[in-house]
DNA sequence: CTTGCATATGTCACTTTTCGACATATGTGA
DNA sequence: TCACATATGTCGAAAAGTGACATATGCAAG
């Protein structure tokens, strides 16, 4: 039990929220996750491509082999109709926590600070 | 996979939180957590005591029967040094998360408005 | 006194998730 | 040929999640 709970917690969600502005693929996807979380996000393979599996059995994203500009084989994830609809209600679930959180830690510093 | 992760995740994080304003016990954490969230947030027993299990035995918090003014029996959970401490880590990677979250699905809507 | 409910703490058992380590393949440049 | 970044994935053992169940008590109503 490390930070790791809080992470998987949200990758998911990550994961949508990332699609949601285009399409993406599994390496692509760690490497903007942990620029987009400063570096306190740091997914291994063995975390994303399950979670991105499971995605895909359930419908909320849909996966296609294309070649990459590079000439390399990808498999880019789009977002579904129900993963879209998966997101929002993510957001409504999240942003609950986040206000419980809130209350609970007070409000987040702006930066950084001596706490 | 539904809301569930997202509740297990942040709470540990949320018991700390409660007890370091003082003692508290499992039932009323519970009740605690449920109006703290606007019901967002329902733990259930199999919830609950394992991660109080878990984190006694993690050297979190430290537990002590006493008798309540009611007559009753109650398991009294208070922090240690060591659960302080795992609580101010828990803020910083909560609030990067929240950072991250926050980019990516953007700012949360004003919900509450007093608090 | 018995029935029911809130209080109070916990386990069982089954499923799902986690994640370090490993496996595989390709394009590029030294 | 070698090393390295890119790119996707599995294995397996351990941990975590959770609906249902188990147990006990104080108290009030019938």
């Amino acid at each position: 039990m490390s930070s790791k709970d809080l992470v998987a917690a949200s990758a998911k969600t990550i994961i949508l929220s990332l699609l949601l502005t285009g399409e993406s693929y599994g390496y692509q996807i760690i490497k903007r996750v942990r620029r987009v979380s400063g570096g306190a996000l740091e997914w291994s393979n063995a975390v994303l491509y399950p979670v991105l599996h499971r995605m895909e059995r359930d419908g909320l994203i849909r996966s296609e082999w294309r070649m990459s500009p590079e000439n390399r084989m990808r498999k880019y994830y789009a977002l579904t109709e129900r993963g879209a609809a998966e997101l929002a209600e993510d957001k409504v679930r999240w942003h609950g926590v986040q206000a419980a959180l809130r209350k609970l830690l007070g409000p987040a510093p702006a930066a950084n600070g001596a706490e």
